[in-house]
RNA sequence: GUGGGUGUAGCUCAAUUGGCAGAGCACUUGACUGUGGCUCAAGAUGUUGGGGGUUCAAGUCCCCUCACCCACCCCA
């Protein structure tokens, strides 16, 4: 064959798409109940969005951006994520704040591919917009630790940060700076880049010198503001009453430039080096950086590919070979039509039923609708097609009954399995 | 962008020091002309990822290339 998928993309096979259809009915089940409602944006954007939003400092704007000009001679890109487009529809359109939007959309980043990480995936997000206060924070990572244990992510756990605001983390960055730059000689190249352009990401480093030096380095923590402080604790707080266990990593950045605050992570032991689920945070000035009026806004989001590998174990999701309700076997070219009739009649009725259109004996048709999985066959021959009754195989049990179409529809027999 | 691994039938995989490309599953047909799953018999299927080189001879050795997987990086 001459066509191949494209590096980094992925067909999404009916048992997958049914899994995937069941993971999108639980979350909008979820997210509907606590005031959020669905919102869709562009797939593709002005590449300005991104850059001023997600931030020239990001890998996602510096690297990994599917960037590309339309004929009006526009600077474009497909969306590597969510919030920014979100935010824009908000101020676009004069939404009502506060406002709680959720949304499945396809993101694109040009990255290498490896287990986890597509250049295509799609990421269920939801965004509490309009509400600086911590309780927010706290509700959001509720509803995320409900919904990840509900779907059952193996090993699953939360860190939890916050990386102050516009007043406090300007003199922390300058304390980490400093210290950096007495070690200098002694980080690794990469780190002595990170410093100059955005020295928090430093502590992402693995080099075990590195780590080493980081170890004495001065703690965001003992920096925050007392805003910042009095709100990480609130939402730390709110989390502990709901019983919901996490880790406090002080190291925990997120590459995306414009959080403030709340950060959060839901990882899973079982993804291998791609081991975040979901990611979020505060992000109060974001709007102001669009341009916009000052507007804060908390939310997360999470890769639908990863949650359901990571759901694999304990998952919900049931990956079952589909089945047929009910098929129909006509035999004889007059059948054919006659059963094609009778089928519209039966889902009209509200059933479930197809027509077997391959030509063939009883003994060859019994043995294509066991291999397509139908639960139940109706047989119609010229026999049948006189009397007007007809039979009905359980294909389970073998079990037949003769049954005319008004019983056939009244006693619903195709929905049962 | 940088490493490592893997590419043989639809799927899972064999093929000795370089010596006729194979098996199981799945598929098709028949035994069984209106009663499947079991059994038996027969059948179809390949540019051995692609290109070049060495050789009488390459799935096997060498070079290039592509794809996938895993990891670095980063992230969902």
């Amino acid at each position: 064959m001459r066509f191949q998928r494209v590096k980094g993309t992925r067909d999404i096979l009916p048992l997958e798409a049914l899994a995937r259809r069941e993971l999108e009915q639980l979350v909008f089940s979820r997210l509907s109940r606590s005031g959020f409602q669905p919102i869709h944006t562009p797939t593709f954007e002005k590449f300005e969005l991104y850059q001023r939003s997600t931030g020239e400092s990001s890998d996602i704007v510096i690297k990994e951006m599917y960037r590309f000009q339309d004929m009006g001679g526009r600077d474009l890109a497909l969306r590597p994520e969510g919030t920014p487009s979100v935010m824009r529809a908000i101020l676009e359109n004069h939404i009502k704040l506060p406002v709680r939007l959720w949304y499945s959309m396809s993101m694109f980043r040009q990255d290498k591919p490896q287990k986890g990480r597509y250049r295509e995936h799609t990421q269920i997000g939801a965004e509490i917009v309009g509400e600086a206060e911590p309780e927010a924070d706290a509700e959001l990572i509720k509803l995320g630790f409900d919904l990840f244990s509900e779907i059952g992510i193996d090993g699953m756990y939360m860190e939890l940060n916050s990386i102050g605001c516009r007043e406090c983390r300007p003199t922390y960055q300058v304390k980490l700076v400093n210290f950096l730059k007495k070690h200098s000689s002694e980080m690794c190249e990469e780190c002595r880049v990170r410093m100059e352009r955005n020295p928090l990401r430093v502590f992402d480093c693995k080099v075990a010198s590195c780590q080493d030096i980081l170890k004495s380095a001065p703690s965001q923590r003992d920096h925050l503001c007392k805003e910042c402080k009095e709100h990480f604790d609130k939402v730390k707080k709110g989390i502990s009453a709901f019983n919901i266990p996490y880790q406090e990593n002080d190291r925990l950045v997120r590459g995306l430039d414009y959080y403030s605050r709340t950060v959060i992570e839901f990882k899973s032991t079982s993804l291998g080096a791609q081991d975040a689920v979901c990611g979020g945070g505060r992000y109060d000035y974001l709007a102001e950086e669009m341009g916009g009026p000052h507007i804060p806004g908390t939310g997360f989001a999470f890769g639908v590919e990863r949650a359901l590998l990571a759901s694999k174990g304990e998952g919900i999701f049931t990956y079952e070979q589909p089945t047929i309700a009910l098929l129909i076997l006509p035999l004889g070219s007059d059948a054919t039509s006659f059963a094609l009739d009778l089928v519209f009649k039966l889902r009209k009725a509200g059933l479930e039923a197809l027509v077997e259109f391959r030509s063939g004996g009883l003994s060859r048709m019994l043995k294509r609708a066991a291999s397509r999985n139908a639960r139940k066959v109706l047989i119609v021959g010229e026999d049948e097609m006189a009397s007007g009754v007809f039979i009905l195989r359980d294909m389970k049990s073998g079990e037949q009954r003769e049954l005319s179409f008004e019983e056939l529809i009244e006693s619903q027999d195709a929905d049962s399995s």
